[in-house]
DNA sequence: GGCGTATTGTTATAACATAACATTTCTGGA
DNA sequence: TCCAGAAATGTTATGTTATAACAATACGCC
């Protein structure tokens, strides 16, 4: 699955997809996925690339007026417990998951030049921060692994995708 | 050299270890470690927990009177080019380099009990990297690899070290 | 229908970072 | 040595990201 997503793939079925899968799992954890909780994980998913909560706010206030901070805020912090959304720390941005049943902890491959984000999840990677963290007896809590550069289609010319 | 320092190590001389070592490779490199540089990396170096930009920027004004973000942002990128320091994104630290001499990428276990952070350096783990990388024809430039959790010390009893 | 909790609204402010331009200091060559 | 250009620092203002605190509303259950 890991794979950076097609320049013309059909998004709106991406889009969709989540939002089923958002709605299955928070049907099934009883979790309330409210209107504006909906509303932000749809702006989240509107594309690959990680968006800011600021510009979030943006588009949820030129289509309802009126929006602070907070309240996108807390959406994203509801998204982030469910895990419909990781928060990319080297952006201060958040993305959608593709993969929200499945318990993991994130690792992603982040485009510079189309800021594409995908995640993978190497099983390797996670070894060998198991690894290092039992040669210390470190208990590890969270991992953020975020690797960024160029995907294929953005090396070579300049500006792919 | 990865192990978590000793709640009672002889910080002093990490210290001034690390600031013998960046005398040294400015030297080589004929970069200029001016006195506010200097003293920035020394406020990093205060301890081996990443510190704020504006926590850096408190202790300088105290000191001496007057001084304004860029001073430390400008001082705290100098000191990042030189791979003196690095920057801690989950975190939004700085935290001092132990070998700046030696190309690295930067991985670190951080206990979010003591919030020391401490640098590994994980072949296994970029080489993980490397193949997801090269199986996706994705040209890395920059890894950020932090885990957290708790350090042996900081584990059962709670506030341990 | 009403109680308690969860959610959302609202206002203010905290925390982190950079742009733009003035001034000073340093370095190397004449 | 002195000067010209470059590098570093000072200064002011502002941009960006995130949270605290409290009021109002909506929801879920008995």
């Amino acid at each position: 699955m890991t794979a950076f997503p097609d320049r013309k793939h059909d998004h709106a079925r991406c889009l969709a997809e989540a939002l089923e899968r958002a709605e299955a799992l928070c049907a099934q954890s009883r979790a309330r996925l409210t209107p504006v909780r909906r509303r932000v994980l749809e702006l989240v998913w509107a594309s690959h690339e990680p968006v800011g909560a600021y510009e979030i706010l943006g588009r949820l206030s030129e289509e309802q007026g009126r929006a602070a901070p907070p309240t996108v805020y807390r959406a994203l912090e509801f998204l982030l417990e469910q895990g419909l959304v990781h928060r990319i720390e080297s952006l201060n941005a958040y993305v959608g998951c593709p993969d929200p049943a499945h318990a993991h902890s994130g690792q992603f491959l982040i485009c510079d030049g189309c800021n594409t984000a995908v995640e993978m999840e190497n099983r390797a990677l996670d070894r060998a921060i198991a690894g290092s963290a039992a040669d210390l007896g470190f208990a590890v809590s969270g991992r953020v692994v975020e690797v960024h550069g160029l995907c294929q289609a953005c090396q070579g010319g300049g500006r792919g995708r």
